[in-house]
DNA sequence: TGACAAAGTTAGTTGCGACTAACTATACTG
DNA sequence: CAGTATAGTTAGTCGCAACTAACTTTGTCA
């Protein structure tokens, strides 16, 4: 108990995790430089959270290598991409907000909701999809209710 | 610009300001003590953290009596306040989460939400809350969808 | 192959936000 | 009103997460 397996982990380290796992999606592996220029830090700043996430047994890392997520690592990624897109998801497609100002939100929030919230979030955006089929578009249906209040309080 | 009135408060900050409002709320009058016992903190962080306020110009605090918030800083409070509000009453009233549960999911997430979003969100539950009116009950429908899909992963 | 640019690391600093321990002020109570 | 419990403050420490500056490693190319 309380070993490194059940550590909750910072915001912080869960965003170096999302950027190596999506680099490595889309480059096909995880430089320093280019994690620095994803989250917008310095290149020793992402040193320091190699060592820590080596530490926890989340990444290895050999010195100036490629970075390359552990089974645990890549999990504990997915579950933080996963919250993410789910968050995303939410904002734009019911919400109607903006694609990046979704993007930008989703980020910041992904850190805070528990398993619980997202999962019903997602079982919420899945519902609104598929009302439509009932006669009923939800998500539109907002929008039209949502711009005619915005209207009213100009 | 840049100067005091457009800084942007840390997620600390804004929880201080949070719990100062509420107990002058509830009790009339927020102590030291009670900040930290509310929050979760030593006295010795309330101290701290109220020194900072007192600097930003949201908080007076004459050393041993009781904290007020100054005019910006129960603006500031509401907006902190009202943001929780919306996103305790999204996960109970429209997710159908426990109270507690989307109290505390709340609490986390008010700081990571700009007021875009949030006024969206407040938007939807009043969508949400007249629609039974129009003969379809979607924070009902929902959790029927919600019940059944969860059944189906058992 | 030698030099240089780019990438990565190390060492040391800063700010924040918590903590403990020790001290001071206030308030209550016999 | 003296003594003590409670509340509040101060000083000093710690961990985190960033930073700069200086150094090392790697890779490229003339």
């Amino acid at each position: 108990m309380g070993n490194e397996r059940t550590q909750k982990l910072s915001a912080s380290l869960e965003d170096y995790l999302e950027a190596i796992f999506n680099l490595a999606d889309d480059v096909g592996g995880a430089r320093s430089k280019d994690i620095a220029t994803t989250l917008g830090v310095t290149r020793s700043s992402v040193t320091g959270a190699l060592q820590l996430l080596r530490e926890k047994g989340l990444a290895d890392h050999e010195p100036y290598g490629c970075v390359t997520l552990t089974q645990r690592g890549e999990a504990a990624a997915r579950e933080v991409v996963r919250k993410h897109d789910i968050l995303a998801s939410f904002f734009a497609d019911v919400l109607g907000v903006e694609r990046d100002v979704a993007q930008r939100a989703a980020c910041q929030a992904e850190h805070a909701l528990g398993s619980e919230i997202i999962g019903r979030l997602l079982s919420f955006i899945d519902y609104v999809a598929v009302s439509g089929q009932s006669g009923r578009d939800v998500a539109g249906e907002f929008r039209l209710f949502h711009s005619r209040r915005s209207v009213r309080r100009i």
